[in-house]
DNA sequence: CTTCTTGCAAACACTTTGCACGATG
DNA sequence: CATCGTGCAAAGTGTTTGCAAGAAG
């Protein structure tokens, strides 16, 4: 087994609930299907999959939108831009703070996650250079991938 | 003076509408407006900036969406998405592909420009080892600007 | 005079929000 | 049973498009 440092082993479900409820939020139908379903689901997600992926669809719209800044903001699913104009979601492992990068093909859109970082000491030379505090940054890979070639 | 290695010297009025010219695209009211405030602004601009600053806004939304995208078909102008749901655009010297990044400011949203880039070894390494041709990349960086902290 | 552009209004995609009903803890 | 979450419908952004009138070459 090669590198895969994070993810691809999601959390269990009861884990997840838990964790939703330390917080004192409800467990609910819809959040529960949610998770189930990313749980299952390697890769960023768009909302419009999860929506679409909720067996028999029985869960609205703007309830996925609702429980995805719930999620995102106690930290349990991460945000990703990819560039198109609709956010993809990943679930998070306990702690991970999920900070990693995509090559997304410009072709079929599919989508493989990146180890490589952009290197610390040049972000902190950028940060003291320009006197920014707290800087992080967003990077994606665009190209095409080997099928589309 | 520092670094700044491109821009800043922006193209003179002429220069810029006969590069629409000797595409058989037409010097329009608008287009030379648009052209013409974009050459007196440093850093990225939104299109409301764009189509606010055009005095008495002489010129339709839609016509700065429209001319937007044929300016940046023409390579006269590049795109950027800085993260919040809205465009940016900056004016190009001809030959200047536009490819750099920006540091934004999470506070007071002031935008920074960056020399440093992705390096080029680890981004041929990325595209190889995935197998993908063609791969580019999209940067930004966040932080809190000095006025800010 | 032909072709490209514009203004206007309508349409779109994605996302957010108000409100009364319903479910969870 | 108090509070939080949901469905539904409406509203908000940012962006695109159809069409007839107008301007550039």
């Amino acid at each position: 087994m090669k590198g895969h440092s994070h993810s691809h082993e999601s959390p269990g479900l009861p884990e997840l609930t838990e964790r939703l409820r330390s917080k004192m939020r409800k467990v609910t139908g819809p959040r529960q299907a949610i998770l189930e379903l990313m749980r299952h689901h390697a890769g960023p997600m768009s909302i419009k999959q999860i929506h679409q992926g909720l067996t028999t669809s029985d869960c609205d719209l703007a309830t996925v939108y609702r429980s995805m800044h719930l999620l995102e903001e106690m930290g349990m699913v991460k945000r990703f831009d990819l560039g198109d104009g609709g956010a993809r979601f990943e679930l998070l492992a306990e702690g991970d703070d999920g900070h990693h990068h995509h090559l997304v093909c410009t072709r079929c859109s599919d989508v493989v996650e990146i180890e490589q970082c952009f290197p610390n000491e040049l972000e902190k030379d950028i940060a003291t250079r320009n006197g920014f505090k707290q800087v992080t940054h967003k990077l994606e890979f665009f190209g095409i991938c080997p099928r589309c070639q």
